[in-house]
DNA sequence: ACAAAAGTGTTGTGCGTACACCCATGC
DNA sequence: GCATGGGTGTACGCACAACACTTTTGT
């Protein structure tokens, strides 16, 4: 093989996941203890090296499995951080990916025997590196995300009633929302499905369970309408 | 020093620009002919490997340097290219960043020496690599984000028209604009001065210009208002 | 005088917000 | 029968789009 670019640096390449989850009404984040040195013991995002032979939505969604058996996980890169000392260790450039699921599909004692732990959001530790920042602005970009993308439901279970959402968007937006507008703009959409099926755990009268409607959505996408939250 | 990551991979990593002009009506781009195998020749964007020493912005803001002159641009990386084969030299990951730059600030004979040409928007030919698909992505990120950040004075000289704002908008969202209720949205943000001078270039009657008001818009934003054209 | 671009005024519609209200059910 | 959360109805105001209109000036 004809090396074309041979004298050039080569970097070390993390991929470091901020793994968003959602139950009853709090937004949760997977971390786990780092194994290794430096900072071993330290808070941490799920992460890894990236292998010569896998992009990096490849790697991510390994990382993903590893740590709660789901595959096809939503995910997206939103930032390297290259500051030349991020890493006490060596110089390591992190992409880092944010990744949205549904806990109750995930493999709960798969992601505790790894000893990895979801923890509310308003009650994050302090993190290694800058892992911290990472998470920070992985908030920053699914709260504006929320307003205009159905991002919500990948954090939810199939089935989900509109009190549910309304709390998940609360919990995003970090803001009480109104629940008569909320509804009224979220059925305004046309995107979801009623069911037959009430959901009686929050209420004594019981609350109808939706589905999201994937196809609809699409065409609602493609023909140029957004949609704001 | 301690080799914390031995053995782990290390990745040849580009930093890739897609430099954004805006002259008279028209959205343009910075290329180039590639100087070096493979596909010598062909329309690139301005780009180099990441050095050991540079965090990805300082990169990129010496690629911009050199080719244009000026510094302290306003860039953001939006995109890591990591297919396998992106690169058919070698294994190359890219991290894709726009640039937006005012070409009357710019060193014309500095980028004419290099080779680098202005080429409107509508009429870019058919880039190496992967290079187009960064270009298409750059445009949809810098569409979305004109509408609620005021990137577009990234663009245009220090003092400006109304009308020649709205092309600029015109182009970047490429459709017409109401002309009455353009230069009412964006005077009403108040964030704009307005001069004792006018713009006779484009009409006879000329137009005032108007300079951006860099301070109050800092005050608005942190306010939480937002832009919304 | 007229063309052409800059700039103003007016009006209707739709959407978000606020908030009052009714409904179903377990205790 | 009352507390609790689910769900509906209405009314106001603002932001925006549409478009008619006036102003300025070079030729």
């Amino acid at each position: 093989m004809v090396e074309f670019y041979s004298g050039e640096p080569k970097h070390l390449l993390a991929v470091d996941c901020v793994i968003f989850g959602f139950d009853k009404d709090q937004l949760k984040l997977l971390l786990v203890k780092r194994g290794r040195p430096p900072q071993e013991g330290g808070w941490s995002l799920m992460g890894g090296f990236l292998p010569p032979d896998e992009t990096l939505e490849e790697a991510a969604q390994r990382i993903l499995t590893k740590w709660t058996g789901l595959k096809n996980v939503f995910l997206e890169q939103f930032y390297n951080f290259s500051k030349l000392d991020r890493d006490p260790g060596e110089r390591v450039l992190s992409v880092a990916v944010y990744a949205l699921i549904k806990i109750d599909e995930s493999d709960k004692e798969l992601t505790k025997s790894h000893g990895a732990e979801w923890i509310d959001i308003d009650k994050i530790p302090k993190l290694i590196f800058d892992h911290g920042q990472m998470v920070e602005m992985a908030l920053g970009i699914i709260k504006h995300k929320s307003r205009f993308e159905p991002i919500g439901f990948e954090l939810l279970p199939e089935k989900f009633t509109i009190p549910q959402l309304q709390k998940l968007y609360e919990a995003i937006l970090q803001q009480k929302l109104d629940n008569a507008n909320f509804r009224k703009k979220i059925l305004s959409m046309k995107v979801f499905q009623k069911l037959n099926e009430k959901d009686k755990e929050f209420s004594k009268r019981g609350a109808f369970y939706y589905q999201f409607d994937q196809e609809k959505y699409k065409k609602l996408n493609e023909s140029g309408s957004l949609f704001g939250i």
